[in-house]
RNA sequence: GGAGAGGUGGCAGAGUGGUCGAAUGCGCCGGAUUCGAAAUCCGGUUUACGGUUUCGCCGUAACGUGGGUUCGAAUCCCACCCUCUCCGCCA
């Protein structure tokens, strides 16, 4: 959620920003005359509780002494009904107003490039070299049909499209990317393990700001008239520990992390990336998360990147860092790099990771806040959130770079601890 | 799923219709005392929203959540949520 008092007070610049940057138009107009409405409203309200309270407060002390209270209760008859006709219609502006301030899109720092979709990009910088083959690399999914390691008709007779089975020492490999992340992560990077639920509230999904605005993207439950939903990324249990609470200063930064299985509904993506194991309704990734002072938010998102990034470094997958443009950032962001891996049978890089940071905008829905000791009250963290990464693409990104002409497929050398000392699969 | 108990400030815990945003204790902050500390004493210590002549002040709201009764609700009524104990079921 942006900050009331950029609506309030400066609304023709916000609006002006979110066209530029995001492509959305506010309705001026009607945003001022909800304000006005409310500001005229609420003052009203007030005046009128005032009114109610010290007379019923005389009324008490009144019947304390002994004495006579109908001329003050006539007094007070008529607020009643005017207070509750004011109580109402100030709700519903107020629940006007925050619809409208929960589908707004959070607005891009400076430092992001101003574009429309992916080709505005800014690549920030690029790691490893794409290696060569002495043969046609196969894609991921062509690796993985010789041996049934990777079966996506099986999962289409469980589950339909956008799943797949994994088998064999295709699954063990994939489970040793989230054992070896995780490790990395915890051990090397300071951030705190944490499992968390799959299974989350409304309130927990609009605190990341996944609802209102995008429901159609997720799965959700309605078991025993209770409404919850799949998570489709752990960033929004981890970021939902702090919602409603005040840090201490001495706490920051938070960083978490958690291996979690995502769903996503995937919404309005028919059509692309049906091939293999891309782009699924089912997927599993090490995420990270940290909350932080606003001062230091974003070094921290730099730093944040940068563990995502000795992932793949240390996996030895050449990869590229993307600054997002303002057209193709997440809906809470005000930055985000990318990481793309690459992939040799596309013979092109593609999305591994993504690191933001949010500021304020989804601390403000959740009243995450931290104490600051310079004021000494409560202030809104900032947070930030990135995978680090993705394991079923990490997986793909092993498969093709890893490859040999037979189709085994080399384990790439800080895997092996975690399989049994393997140095190939076949 | 069955039976019972309970949800109040950072914590513990009073309060069953009126000056209660809320006793008391602990904790925390400031001060006094002290060479310094402990102990003791004094004062302070929730949050959100709004207004404003903006670092001050004023107002409103909040005692699990949402409704209701009432001039007035932490307190009474209804519904829901959550926690704990015992039983059942279960990985």
């Amino acid at each position: 959620m942006l900050d009331p008092n950029l609506l309030r007070n400066h609304l023709a610049q916000t609006a002006e920003r979110l066209r530029a940057t995001r492509g959305v138009e506010l309705d001026v107009a009607r945003i001022e005359a909800l304000e006005a409405e409310r500001k005229q409203l609420q003052t009203r309200t007030q005046e009128l509780q005032n009114l109610r309270n010290t007379r019923s407060k005389a009324i008490g002390a009144a019947k304390g002494k002994g004495e006579d209270t109908t001329a003050l209760m006539a007094e007070v008859a008529g607020i009643g009904d005017e207070l509750k006709a004011a109580e109402a219609r100030l709700g519903e502006i107020q629940k006007a107003q925050a619809d409208i301030a929960l589908t707004l899109p959070n607005i891009p720092h400076e430092s992001v490039p101003l574009g429309k979709d992916e080709t505005g990009n800014v690549e920030v910088r690029r790691h490893g070299t794409p290696g060569t083959f002495a043969f046609k690399p196969l894609d991921h999914v062509e690796l993985g049909a010789r041996k049934g390691w990777l079966d996506g008709e099986s999962a289409a007779k469980l589950s339909g499209a956008r799943f797949t089975v994994l088998r064999g020492e295709l699954a063990r490999l994939h489970r040793a990317l989230a054992q070896f992340m995780i490790d990395l992560h915890t051990r090397e990077h300071g951030y705190l393990e944490v499992n968390v639920p799959l299974l989350v509230s409304a309130e927990s999904l609009q605190g990341t700001g996944q609802l209102p605005k995008f429901e159609e993207d997720l799965f959700a439950t309605n078991t025993g008239d209770v409404r919850r939903y799949l998570i489709p990324t752990s960033e929004v249990p981890l970021t939902n520990l702090v919602r409603d609470e005040i840090v201490d200063a001495g706490a920051l930064p938070m960083r978490m992390t958690a291996h979690s299985m995502c769903f996503r509904a995937e919404a309005g993506s028919y059509g692309r990336d049906v091939r293999g194991m891309i782009r699924q309704h089912q997927f599993e990734k090490v995420e990270l998360v940290s909350i932080a002072k606003p001062s230091e938010s974003y070094a921290e998102h730099d730093r944040m990147t940068k563990c995502a990034e000795k992932v793949l470094e240390l996996l030895g997958l050449p990869y590229r860092t993307m600054l997002l443009c303002t057209g193709d950032m997440g809906f809470a962001a005000t930055k985000t790099y990318d990481l793309e891996v690459w992939l040799p049978a596309q013979g092109t890089y593609r999305e591994i990771s993504s690191c933001s940071n949010c500021e304020s905008f989804q601390a403000r829905r959740m009243q995450a806040r931290w104490r600051n000791p310079e004021t000494n009250k409560p202030e809104l963290v900032h947070t930030l959130n990135g995978s680090g990464v993705a394991v079923g693409r990490a997986l793909i990104a092993v498969m093709e770079n890893y490859q040999q002409a037979d189709g085994s497929i080399r384990v790439p050398e800080v895997l092996r601890p975690y399989m049994g000392g393997s140095e190939i699969i076949e």
